[in-house]
Parts: C-alpha cells; structure tokens; sequence
DNA sequence: CGACACCTTGAAGAGGTTCAAGAAATGTGG
DNA sequence: CCACATTTCTTGAACCTCTTCAAGGTGTCG
C-alpha cells in the first residue's frame, strides 16, 4: 500500500502550524537549504533583513508571470512550484519543479522582467526577497555574495543537466532520471528515499522531459511491470533504485 | 557564391594585430558586450582590474574540462568555443557555443569546478577574470555586481530557451531556431545578417539540438531544397529569413 | 453525487535514428 | 605543392521510438 501522507511535511517540522511564524531566516528550519552556512552571529543578524515579506500562493495560481516586472527573488517555505516558459506560438515547456528551499526568480534579473510563469502546484508560502536589498546586504556580507553566485550557478549547472536529458536520453531515462532526482531532493528533506507523490500531473511531467503525456503513463506502466515501481495515479514507490540508476546510466545503444 | 571571410573580424576591428594588445577593459572594442555600460571614469578604472591575463587557446583544445578546479570566468576575445557536458555513461551534450563578447565559466562556481569542458572550435583568445577578483570589485562597483547578476540570469534565460527547443520543437525547427540564433548574435557583432560560417561539424550542431549529425545534414539539405537557405559545407548563406522565422514560430500541428 | 480533470491503454502513423556507402573537404607528410 | 589519409558531409533504406488519435476508466472537488 502507498501512504498519501509521505509528502512535504517531515516529522516533527512544522514550519505552518500558526505558532512558528518567524520572520526571520536566523531561526528558521530551511536556512540550511536557502541561506549561506557559518555564518557570525552579525552577520546572520543582517542577513535576517534579506527577508521582507512572506507570500501565500494558492494552488493553481501563479507566483510570478512572463512578463511581470522582476523586483525579487523568492524562498520557498512550503509548497510545490513549476515554472515554465512559452513560446511566441503558445507552446510551452516546464522547465522544472522547485520544492521548500529552492530559490526561483533568477530568471527575471537580467531584464528586469520575469521571462517565465512561476506557478504552484500546492498551496505553498514563499519568503519575498526583494533583489536590491539581496545586492545590498551582498556587499556587506561577503558569504552572501558568494551565496547568491554558486545559487545562480547552481541553476546553472541544472539546466545543462536537463538538457543532456532532452538530448541524448530516451522516455526510460528520463523519467528514471526524473524519479531519481525528485526522490533524491525530497529525501534530503528529511522524506522517504523510496516513496513519493507526484505534485504534477503526467502533461507537466512530459513537458519536462520533452515527451507527451501518454508516453509518461504508459513509461511508468512499463516500470510497474518491471517490478521497479508501484505507481497508482500521483503515489509512487520505487521498488529498484539500482534499476532505475542502471537505466540512467546505460548507453543508448546497450 | 559563398564568401569565406564573412566570418568573426568585423571591418574595422583588428583586437590581434600586435599593436593594439591592450590589456585594459576601459579601451577593448568588445567592452560593450561583456562589461557594463555607463560607468564613471573612476569606475571603469577599477574595471580594468578584472581581467588578469589573457590566454590564447589553440583550436581543438579546451579552456576548461569537467573535474578541475574553478578560478576565473573568461571573456572571449577571439574565437569560438563550444561547452559541453558529458554524463557518467561517457555520452555527451553540447550546452552551448559561446563567441566574442560572451562569457564562459559559470557552471563552475557553484562547487568550485567545473562541470563541463569548453573547447575552442577555432584558435581562440579569453580574458582570464579571476573569480575572487570579481567579488571584490562587484562590492565596490556597483554596476559591477549587477552586471555579473544579469550576465548569470541571462545564462539560465538562455538554457531555458535551449530546454523549450530540446522539449517542444521538430528537427526543422530546431535547426532554423540555431541558424536565426547564430546569425543574429553574429549580425549584433557587425558580421552579415545571412551569411555565415559555421565553426562546428554537423555532429556538434547534432549534439546541441538534440538531433543525430544525419538528421542536422538532411534538414540542411531539406531547406536547401525549399530555397530557403544554400548551403555549402560549412558555408550558409539564409535566403528566406522570414521563412526562418515562420517555421520556428510555426504550432507544431501546422 | 455528478461534472470535470486526469490517467491508462490500444492501434496506426510520423519523424528521427541507425546502418551503410560513397563523396567532398581538410590536414599531413614527403 | 602534391598525394594520401582522415575527417566530415550527404544520401538512401529499413527500422524503431514516440506521437497521435481515440476510447474508456479512475479520481477529485464543489
């Protein structure tokens, strides 16, 4: 049996439960994941500036669109996002799934306007960060300086990985690459290394990895009958982690 | 006829001719794409403190490879490069071809190596900017450090171009996007608007569009057929832009 | 509880790949 | 400077993966 409760509140985090509510990064749980480690106690006094507001987005409703002025970038707190760029024709790519932690908005600095929409796919909560005073405070502080670098090179460094998977990887790969990666960010927050639900439907999976809907369903039917996951609908446990690495990491012609 | 010398020494500019070796940002003809604009006499002084040296990189060998050590973010001077990223099976990925003007190394600040090689595809010279460097000076100059923020977040506006291409777009419109890309950066650096030189095989264009060297050598030869582009080798002359333009802006279903 | 969104599965078809062979260009060494 | 080896490019034919179209099933939410 897959258990629905897995997902995105581990035990004994409770960064929601009405009590919690601080404002400010020092004390909060996610620091490691979106703020620079090591930090002096000054330094981390500044640092709590970094933080203006918090933002309650809805499921199904955007954080940002293509197009919107950029003013800041935003943490996540909890939630699920996509975000996904279109083309002039009305076409458009996901261009990745970002969870409690992750930065997302790097895309609107260089044009002052954001170039994709940003939307959640739970009801989620996001720190605003508005960019001037993450520039500001980079001067003062040089840890966060570096920090907002190796972030942005770490978008980076991901996107080249996506698009060696939209361009040399079969439907198998990608979706095993697809599992790895999600379960891989999930269990580093404290989930379940082997059992997830899906915050995305299999269109926005597709539009991911660059295949149509129907072939992520029957790709997943295929694992099933492998024996090396348990899919039902949005609930998937992975049965054979080698097997889905062993997928990844085969040649095309092996 | 296809001319040859269409390509990378715009009239006018010769940044390799012995004599004007200069080593200053403030007096480089190229200043204008890779530093920002409008700076102050004392700013642009402090600016030509970025670049440490100059490096020349012969065509075929690398700049950088996957694995050493990250230092310094290079501006290219002269040359064309391509990067690529390689997975753990020994498959590879082009990510990008980078000419004068643009700037290449970001991938390896977030862990302090790179994760791709970048390799010259023709005898090339860079700016070596040292990282460290960089920081100091973005602190005090302030168009600096924005700067080197919009130069990431074009980065990853651009990888999130190559992704919808990778996800969405058919071989022809692939290749047409590439060329239309190609000639207008070449077209902004005072190089024709239609003809051009190709510095990579068809294998390396093949690489980069997620296409196989077959496939990228037809769809030239498709176009060709349509009058919409003559193609010799590595010589392109585009005859029909606006067709260009039409098949990638084109619904797939049209 | 009913409407709607989402998922699964089948069958036919298209686009791209693979394999293969030959042609054209490029580079190398004599 | 030429001849030869090598790399690169083109083209054809068979094949395969993924897509498209279609229908039915399942789950979810107001």
């Amino acid at each position: 049996m897959i258990n629905q409760t897995v997902n995105l509140i581990p035990a004994g985090v409770h960064p929601f439960d009405g009590h919690s509510m601080k404002v400010a990064c020092s004390s909060c749980n996610l620091r490691e994941l979106c703020m620079p480690v090591g930090l002096s106690p000054e330094e981390l006094a500044k640092i709590d500036e970094v933080v203006a507001t918090r933002r309650k987005i809805k499921r199904g409703t955007a954080l940002f669109r293509n197009g919107e002025p950029f003013g800041s970038l935003y943490a996540i707190r909890t939630g699920f996002f996509k975000t996904c760029v279109t083309a002039e024709d009305g076409r458009d790519q996901v261009t990745g799934f970002q969870m409690a932690g992750e930065i997302i908005g790097l895309d609107g600095i260089v044009n002052d306007r954001h170039t994709c929409d940003a939307v959640a796919l739970e009801d989620a909560e996001v720190c605003v960060m508005p960019f001037e005073r993450i520039g500001e405070l980079s001067r003062e502080v040089n840890a966060l300086q570096h920090h907002v670098h190796r972030i942005m090179s770490r978008e980076i460094v991901r996107d080249h990985g996506v698009m060696l998977l939209l361009g040399s990887m079969r439907a198998e790969e990608r979706l095993a690459a697809f599992l790895l990666n999600l379960v891989q960010r999930l269990h580093s927050r404290g989930f379940s290394s082997s059992e997830l639900v899906l915050r995305m439907t299999r269109e926005e999976i597709g539009s991911y990895l660059g295949l149509k809907l129907e072939t992520v369903s029957r790709t997943f039917s295929h694992f099933a009958d492998e024996g090396i996951v348990e899919v039902k609908q949005r609930h998937v446990r992975i049965l054979d982690t080698p097997a889905l690495r062993r997928l990844v990491n085969q040649q095309p012609g092996v």
